[in-house]
DNA sequence: ACCTGAACACCGTTCAAGT
DNA sequence: ACCTGAACACCGTTCAAGT
């Protein structure tokens, strides 16, 4: 009777245990949720056994980033991409984008990281790869890297929601039409075009194919020059 | 001689000089040393004093966001705007960027605000117009803002820092090249084009404007189409 | 009007102690 | 080997009280 239902955890704590509650917490309460108390709590465990575990908070943060960035290279692994370079990299980073849809707390954590974990490092080599075998030069794939930025990896986090503002008090939006003639301009055109276009995940998901479309077709252009040529005009100038 | 140098606080405290002090605290030692209590200190005060001029911290972060973007806004005013939209918008975000790199705590900052500044959103609308003024639609000027992202305001966040692999001790290196092929390969080439170049901020400048002048050179080509056509294409897919 | 002391509810983390 | 209780140094914040 004593092997029945007891809330207490019969199976025994472990790392891999641990963050994986760390990113469900995550998921489910958002980042400021995860404490290392509410987490031992949800583990059914003391605060302090998690210390047997991890050697600290941080150490925990760079695991559900690892954790997340191994999400991401099985679904990227089962991919057959298709012909052509920017194709394939595009379809990988969506594939990488979804994911994240499914760990909205992991962007924030991402940049805020400074010690690259290996799962994430092993997702880039991969892309490095497709861009190799599409004809860029080692340069020419770094800089395309830094281009890319988060996007490489399947978010661009926005800075602001102009559907925000766009849906604040009609006499408050007045006032600031004064102010902002050009935003709010552009905000009601929008919102004119597209009342349904607020916040909407469609949205987001069209502007990140948008944005990424434009730095693809840019490297696509810049990858028939001769190999070294490119980078060479950026440092010299 | 009371009038004399006592270390305490002569001039009153103010939300301007909480702000002001929160700003400087975070320039020196980052912004995980800006707390209530060492805020209070640095003014001489007590914490609980603060309360008085703002509502909460997060009130106190708002708050230094925004004296980031007048600062931006300010250093913006004095321009003289260039010939052409992608010169002036170029010219306007590397400006702004200028004002970052002076506050190196405020990118991550800036990206986990949800309500934007007013002050922000007067950059927006400047950029807005100078945009128009090129021949842009609304539309595409809203999907332009997306692409471009944080870039707009002239930061963007870096992922990871190839460099600190390519400096790690060298047989750690040589066996991580079994599993990161490309990526090694790609980092001793650079590392070998450009010994120096790790790091530094240099090189970042040199990345950014990369960055940006690809994102800028696509827009300029769907610039010149029938207004909404762009949009259209996107929203239909 | 402006500032403060004491107090509360929360953190992460150490360390000696339990099984 | 694995877990815990008590304790420490720190948070942000409230509230009644001081000037």
């Amino acid at each position: 009777m004593a092997t029945e239902a007891d809330p207490r955890p019969r199976t025994p704590l472990s790392r891999e245990r641990v963050l994986r509650a760390a990113v469900a917490l995550a998921d489910e309460h958002g980042l400021r949720a995860l404490t290392m108390r509410r987490l031992a709590e949800e583990l059914g465990a003391e605060a302090m056994s998690l210390y047997y575990h991890v050697a600290k908070k941080e150490d925990v943060l760079d695991g559900i980033v690892d954790a997340v960035a191994e999400e991401i290279n099985e679904a990227v692994a089962g991919l057959r991409p298709p012909e052509g370079w920017k194709p394939a990299v595009r379809q990988r980073i969506l594939t990488a984008r979804e994911v994240f849809l499914r760990h909205r707390w992991a962007p924030g954590l991402f940049e805020t990281r400074s010690s690259t974990s290996l799962a994430v490092l092993r997702y880039y080599d991969a892309l490095v790869g497709l861009m190799r075998d599409g004809g860029f030069s080692y340069d020419l794939v770094h800089h395309s890297l830094h281009a890319l930025g988060s996007r490489a990896l399947g978010f661009s986090q926005e800075l602001f929601d102009p559907s925000e503002s766009a849906d604040a008090p009609p006499d408050a939006l007045a006032e600031l039409a004064g102010q902002l003639p050009n935003l709010v301009g552009m905000l009601s055109e929008i919102a004119h075009d597209d009342p349904d276009s607020t916040l909407g995940w469609c949205d987001d998901q069209e502007e990140f194919e948008f944005g990424l479309d434009i730095i693809l077709d840019g490297l696509d252009r810049l990858r028939g020059r001769d190999p070294g040529s490119v980078a060479q005009q950026v440092e010299r100038s």
